[in-house]
DNA sequence: GTCGTCTTTGAAAGCGTTTTCAGAAAACGT
DNA sequence: ACGTTTTCTGAAAACGCTTTCAAAGACGAC
């Protein structure tokens, strides 16, 4: 690799010179700020990056940390983040969870100790307490969670809500009988959108006794196993709220194989708006988390002056998604 | 931060001896260091990679362009990448190429730049020789691309034996009219694969011409409009290939809309076995392409002294998976 | 011609490590 | 007790860059 020093060799100035006219930092005179030029350029010379940074105190580096690449909410999580990185001249060094306490842990040190300038995390396993004691006082972005000791970094969705509307718009299509499959992990996103969920079920007058409810692992297989179970122990549903968009689609597995026509006799209602959402059949009305929007915004808070931010809100809002999956109800259909 | 200074002196020895027992390189008195080893846990000390870089000469990363994060095929990819960097101790950086030459080259520069230890790199639009001139003499592993002058640093696929499986799984299967639906961008694989299915087709008689054929971009939505111009030019086709997983997607729904009864009535391939399979409905029946252990294998190449790694193909073979997408055709069923 | 003020430059220090080198201390053999 | 080997240690150089510092010129004012 050719190093500064050759460059300013070939040059015939002093190292110093060649910084400047690297960083611009000071006028050079144009004679030899040319012959810098043209030395760069003939020795196809590039900075090293690993010395700028031990000097300059920076690394240009944005530390990374989901649950697992191939999960499509987290693809798309990804590409916010890498996409605003790039604007601002930052590279993305990522690292996977798995939703493994010793794995986040593991995860976060590394990305630590390569002295990364900001992180952005998203930990389901460590405690508040473990995460805010790793992070220390360096600067991060906590994404997908609300923890009121640093509320500023954090940019979390309104699950409550999304579960909310969600009801809201079965029971506006005329469904009275739904059901939720839920997870069986005691996660607060799983929480929120239930309590959603019955608050909207609530306003129409029908209790938490009265509401079918299955509760499974977080996949597709999870999703199908809680909608067999539902639809064989309550004849009378009409419609199904799943936990999340890859749920509702094992969910829509179950009802195909019971030969039920979607949407007109069965309704299906997802939340989390992935990629997948718009592939299953009948395409999926859901509601849209902005996810890549949170990890462009994370970007943001981590790369521009405080001052500059326009201050919007950290609790991001959800919005329906009308597609195909959810129909009015006439009674008697089914 | 804490500095190996800091812990010298807390220690009371000088730094080549914090240093000495950190790389464990020579032996050093148990009782110094004991002594240093308390005080790197009292102050919570880190090395600095970065310092480590430089001098070492070696920054533990790895590099990683892919196509987009939020594709379910690079997802696995990363996945696959990211298990075996850790179980090496390396560290993952990523870029997304986005299929467009000018940013395949920064991204590429950008990793050159911040000097990983090697780059694992799945390039599309750029050529064969700009690839070669911007790698220079680097360790590099190139997936999904056979370049003969770097042909050991190659790892790729049997396109044409997954068109050809994927064709004599139909054939097989009683299909007689299959249609193809292709990408329109002029691709390596995407003439590989339909030479692979051509060749099957021929074998029992099916010329180029009697092939219905389709061409639209490689998106669900593509799959959808191409699927909906072959069925209604030809009436009589039992069974579909698709280029892959994401087209046969699309595809599925331009079925569905007609209300056939899938896969009674006709049947869906797909090539790749992404993630989304599974989803579909029917389930799709696909030819795998195992991606992720391509993403393994990749570092495992980097990471193994060469005389340590049993030499395996550098071409990965198909294998046929299959769901439920296809069928036995029983003729006059449609 | 001398002095002060700018502008431009190179030398050198420093960033946090690893590693080489040589010296000091301990251990050993005779 | 003495020389020789071995073990352990600290000083210092190096990695490739940025930045401070001070010196050297250039220039105008008097």
């Amino acid at each position: 690799m050719t190093t500064i020093k050759d460059v300013a060799e070939r040059a015939q100035v002093s190292i110093s010179t060649v910084s400047r006219v690297l960083t611009g930092s000071t006028r050079v005179a144009d004679v030899k700020s040319e012959a810098v030029r043209k030395a760069m350029a003939e020795l196809n010379y590039q900075p090293n990056t690993v010395a700028r940074a031990l000097v300059g105190q920076r690394t240009g580096m944005l530390g990374l940390m989901v649950n697992s690449f191939a999960d499509p909410f987290f693809g798309a999580l990804m590409s916010g983040v890498e996409q605003e990185a790039r604007l601002h001249g930052m590279q993305v060094i990522a690292t996977e969870g798995h939703h493994d306490r010793e794995r986040e842990r593991d995860a976060l040190c590394s990305l630590l100790a390569r002295r990364c300038d900001a992180l952005i995390i998203h930990a389901l396993s460590l405690s508040d307490t473990e995460l805010l004691e790793l992070i220390g006082d360096n600067t991060v972005v906590v994404v997908n969670r609300h923890i009121l000791a640093i509320e500023d970094r954090c940019l979390w969705f309104n699950n409550f809500q999304a579960g909310y509307m969600a009801a809201q718009h079965l029971l506006k299509c005329g469904h009275s009988h739904i059901g939720w499959i839920g997870r069986n992990e005691d996660i607060p996103d799983n929480r929120d959108r239930f309590a959603g969920f019955t608050a909207a079920m609530a306003e129409h007058g029908l209790m938490l006794d009265d509401i079918a409810v299955e509760l499974a692992s977080g996949t597709a297989a999870g999703g199908y196993q809680a909608a067999c179970r539902l639809l064989s122990k309550h004849p009378k549903l009409s419609a199904i709220q799943a936990y999340n968009d890859v749920m509702a689609g094992g969910c829509l597995r179950a009802l195909h194989e019971r030969n039920l026509r979607l949407p007109e006799e069965f309704s299906v209602m997802g939340i989390d708006d992935v990629y997948l959402s718009e592939y299953l059949y009948p395409q999926l009305t859901t509601i849209r988390y902005p996810i890549e929007t949170i990890g462009q915004r994370a970007v943001q808070m981590i790369c521009t002056p405080c001052d500059q931010l326009r201050s919007s809100e950290s609790c991001f809002q959800p919005t329906l998604i009308e597609r195909v999956s959810v129909s009015q109800f006439s009674p008697g259909t089914r």
